[in-house]
DNA sequence: GAACTCTATCAACACTGTGTCGAGAAGGTC
DNA sequence: GACCTTCTCGACACAGTGTTGATAGAGTTC
């Protein structure tokens, strides 16, 4: 889902990045990656919006304007982040098809969504200023919304399987409801990450949200 | 909920406001207004960010220090008009339980929350304006912490009241699950008012929400 | 009607942060 | 040693925020 410039190959010298770097060959990947990783360090500490493109220049031993030879800006080097995150949680991540066949509903769901938000529980950071830059930057709004949609699209494969199979009974399109949920885990498990006002137990979101899940799709929170 | 200068009767000269004007007393009164009213107009127009302090003071036909006579930045405008449409949401707003009662599950959950979100959804700007705060002001998010965790409340005491009458099964402790379903709410209503990425249609959200809610509470779409 | 006190107003300033420009240094290649 | 290419940064131009200080005018008060 989206770009995100690997060097395992040695890398065509134009790719046509957007974020990034332009030419691309030497050193100064190590700039790059002193970047990226002043970033994330940081933003474990405070919020995006206190962190100054100085601030990652420094951290990383460069001036600013060097800084903007390596990245169009501050926002750039937290996508680039995000793409990282996303692929990697999106990388361990099994048929959920399979693992719900393969472990029965609850347990199956529980695994799927343990191994789904592994990834973002170690980087709350992250997380967070990927949230906050949506409203600023359509290009973050973009990114998460396909990471949504590939999840709803999962969802509602998994809704619509078990509606033909006669093991959950009939509602409404399961894709709608499949969105629902989807968000529901979305802001819950965020509200969660960021020890928001309202908000569930970090050990019991995922039992609460498993247990409405089984109960919209299944009608019982115990099925076969 | 938090403190909104009302004027209707003299006010007392010296308010301990937070936001909003100081001393108070005369005409001037005028210019908070259309400073407001211009925040309103440009908020359906464009988003926060790309408003500022100048085109707020020139809205209302003042300069850019004077602004900051009437206002201590352009977030305690927002606030003050978020403060208001929260405000004007929960006037309206009748005891959930009774409600409940007098039109039955489906209905009634119907009836409570097209009440609930009528206010919203007449100010789209309004809203997004208020989300976009959140990172970065404390304030807006404890004011609507403070929103959601009376909406919680008053789904908690629903769930137990009719778990406690036989009319729904037991399950997670009522206050998880309202925390989950009132965080399900407000994601699913909030994309779909700005038309994001994966959303529920206009005229479906309520229907597919009150669906899981019933699913989730009752065990069943139609509960007796 | 002069002295006094408020509210209300703004030009000019100080500051913070972003992004750009143009002049180089440092190294590789022919 | 002339010549690219990568990489670096001082100095600049801008946009936006919030503050200061001086001042205009309206309304008492004696």
């Amino acid at each position: 889902m989206a770009t995100a410039s690997k060097a395992g190959t040695p890398a065509p010298p134009s790719a046509p990045k957007g974020r990034g770097r332009r030419g691309a060959r030497t050193s100064g990947d190590d700039r790059e990656r002193a970047i990226l990783e002043t970033a994330e360090r940081l933003l474990e500490e405070r919020p995006l919006a206190e962190i100054s493109v100085d601030d990652l220049a420094k951290g990383a031993g460069i001036s600013r304007p060097t800084f903007y030879f390596y990245f169009p800006s501050k926002d750039a080097v937290v996508l680039t982040i995000i793409d990282r995150l996303v692929a990697n949680a999106a990388e361990g991540r099994e048929e959920i098809l399979t693992t719900l066949a393969e472990n029965g509903p609850r347990a199956g769901l529980r695994k799927s969504l343990e191994n789904l938000y592994a990834a973002f529980r170690s980087r709350p950071g992250v997380v967070r200023a990927g949230s906050d830059l949506r409203p600023t930057n359509g290009e973050a709004r973009d990114l998460w919304g396909a990471v949504m949609e590939s999840w709803v699209a999962d969802v509602t494969a998994v809704i619509e399987f078990e509606r033909g199979r006669g093991a959950a009974p009939a509602g409404p399109p399961a894709r709608e409801m499949a969105i629902a949920l989807v968000q529901m885990n979305e802001r819950a498990q965020y509200a969660t990450l960021l020890g928001e006002a309202p908000s569930l137990d970090r050990d019991r979101v995922l039992d609460v949200l498993i247990d409405i899940w089984l109960r919209a799709i299944y009608g019982t929170p115990e099925p076969g």
